[in-house]
DNA sequence: ATCCAGGATGTAT
DNA sequence: ATACATCATGGA
């Protein structure tokens, strides 16, 4: 890596049950993020192998998981945004001692030990999940890819170029057409629409954040393109609403197999009892270990 | 080919 | 409030 950035190393045994990198960052519940070497832009490999990258409010982060440490390198200090950004100060153990005990619950936390719930960026977040619906995750990756490659600002770092997140005036002056050319099918206008909200402040983050969970779940659906899945989707992974569960497919299909009371036959009731069965305000983690563990399985 | 993917929206009832 | 069709796209 080119010289000039900041570098740091954060001894896993200072995090709270440690963490697992690759858990984190390849669960599906963050799009922010990328592998160093699936970089589709810019050239060279050389020394990318086990890292992860993201550009957030025009600075570059990298991190990397070895044997005893968490390191980073970055275009500036980075240390207090990755301990936000990753929830460093989150304690796993307490986390998993308010959980169910079920096995399908303990297996999960058992396989994935060290996944850490992500705090994103707020509108980066609110694109990437309205562009998830009917989408697989690989899929999500592209579509946010290709987003910054499009609309958002380069970074310069060495010999190589990194993209931003489109700010919200950036996407909001795209057209329909232009995305669908993106590929984000039907979810084009979506994206368009809920842009052009934040970036005329008709809705903001801080409008948003004034209001508490469920108050809040119900506030996001206002953008275009959220319902209630993406909602709580956006409450759990940028918002810091841990106990928010989101119900997509996947979490149907736990519930009818391993749940089968907590149908309720409507999504808010339905995520209600869930929550309650997982465990409580950390009901979000315990779902986002599920989720994971049964993607992964076979 | 048919089905599915971290669903949401518009419309009719 | 609830039921249903419709919405792009690519992989299995």
């Amino acid at each position: 890596m080119a010289n000039g950035l900041e570098r740091g190393s954060i001894p896993l045994s200072e995090l709270p049950g440690g963490i697992d990198l690759q858990a984190t960052l390849e669960s599906g519940q963050s799009y922010c993020w990328w592998r160093a070497d699936e970089r589709t832009y810019g050239a060279g490999t050389d020394g990318d192998d086990g890292w992860y990258e993201t550009v957030v409010d025009g600075d570059l982060l990298r991190a990397r998981q070895t044997d005893g440490e968490l390191r980073w390198e970055a275009t500036t200090d980075a240390e207090p945004l990755l301990y936000e950004l990753l929830r460093l100060d989150d304690d796993l153990e307490a986390i998993r001692a308010s959980a169910a005990a079920d096995d399908v619950v303990q297996d999960a936390y058992d396989n994935y030990w060290g996944l850490r719930i992500v705090a994103d960026p707020f509108f980066p977040c609110l694109i990437s999940f309205i562009c998830s619906a009917q989408m697989h995750v690989s899929r999500i990756f592209e579509m946010q890819m290709a987003l910054r490659r499009e609309y958002g600002e380069e970074i310069e770092v060495g010999e190589r170029t990194y993209y931003d997140f489109p700010t919200p005036d950036a996407l909001a002056a795209a057209t329909e057409e232009e995305l669908r050319d993106l590929n984000l099918g039907y979810r084009a206008p979506y994206v368009q629409r809920t842009a052009e909200m934040v970036s005329e402040g008709e809705l903001t983050e801080s409008d948003v954040t004034e209001t508490a969970y469920p108050a809040v779940r119900e506030e996001l659906t206002e953008f275009v393109g959220v319902g209630q899945k993406v909602s709580d989707c956006v409450c759990l992974f940028s918002l810091s609403c841990l106990e928010a569960v989101p119900l997509d497919t996947w979490m149907h299909t736990a519930i009818e197999e391993h749940f089968p009371k907590c149908e309720r036959g409507n999504y808010t009731d339905t995520s209600d009892a869930f929550r309650e069965r997982l465990g409580g305000e950390f009901a979000g983690y315990t779902q986002t270990y599920l989720f994971h563990h049964l993607r992964n399985e076979d």
